[in-house]
DNA sequence: GTAAATGTGAGTATTGTAGTCATATTAGGG
DNA sequence: CCCTAATATGACTACAATACTCACATTTAC
């Protein structure tokens, strides 16, 4: 039970667009290099993306692809939702006609339960959160390193 | 992202075999009749859930199977993660080379908060509070019907 | 018109999953 | 020893999903 590469590299392609300056544009190009994505790949997923409204992007000389709105409105759960459909733990969460327990199976509750603490986890970090945490991170991580030294 | 059919039929199994009292067998076929699930497949899925120690079977005349040990010893996450493997939400959770960032990035912090926080709560439920809930939901199920009649 | 961008439908290779089938093995009881 | 009732298992199939690639279409600025 995994999260797609094209859901984590969605994630990956939206902090780094979040890194980008207002109102400036990157290229998927570069995305791919810095990111290390596979570029036909990505502008697949940009493509995604964009229809589903978490990126603009503009066609023809100068244009590119930048966040569709500010990265604090953005969260975890939007991107990989908006890619890999909803997250549905368990069958008989989705599938009425596969279980006619579903009434009073207590299996389906702790499914539930669990699959609702998954989805508030990710739905209270946005990328923006997640961009800062990282830089924070990175500082301190070189820091680190450089004391070692 | 979705459990497997295996995962949900030996959650099933297992908690058909916790309603079997102790010192009992049932037959795979019983199960598979019972339960709604292919007799082969199900055949299979025993056979791990004995490799892996969670289940007890005997072959030949007069055998079967019966709960290695007591239901509320064995967790919901004991079966999953016995027949599917270790729950892995993220490709970064697991695989070092996968991404250079593991020392600080934040996402990788999140999916281990989101896993946790699922397999605690897998963790937390043992078949025996599954079928024991689910018993009581029934009866309420059944009480209700009645008195709507 | 040309170069620089994104957009996209079709195709492929690989893997995983659900399930089947045939056959082997084991055990009890005549 | 043989029959029957049970689990065990390796080989196989069918199908679907995933992670890509490729070629080509479209858009825009200059």
């Amino acid at each position: 039970m995994r999260i797609s590469m094209t859901g984590e590299y969605a994630v990956r392609a939206m902090i780094h667009l979040s890194s980008i300056s207002k109102g400036k544009v990157t290229h998927i190009s570069d995305i791919s290099k810095e990111q290390n994505i596979p570029e036909t790949l990505l502008r697949k997923i940009m493509g995604q993306l964009v229809k589903i409204g978490l990126v603009r992007s503009s066609r023809g000389k100068g244009g590119g692809v930048m966040l569709a709105k500010p990265g604090d409105s953005i969260s975890l759960l939007d991107i990989i939702q908006g890619i890999e459909g909803q997250i549905i733990l368990n069958q008989c969460l989705v599938d009425e006609k596969y279980c006619d327990q579903t009434s009073y199976c207590a299996v389906r509750k702790v499914w539930q339960q669990a699959q609702d603490q998954m989805l508030s986890i990710l739905n209270g970090k946005s990328i923006c959160d997640l961009a800062n945490e990282s830089n924070r991170n990175f500082l301190e991580f070189s820091n680190n390193k450089q004391t070692l030294n």
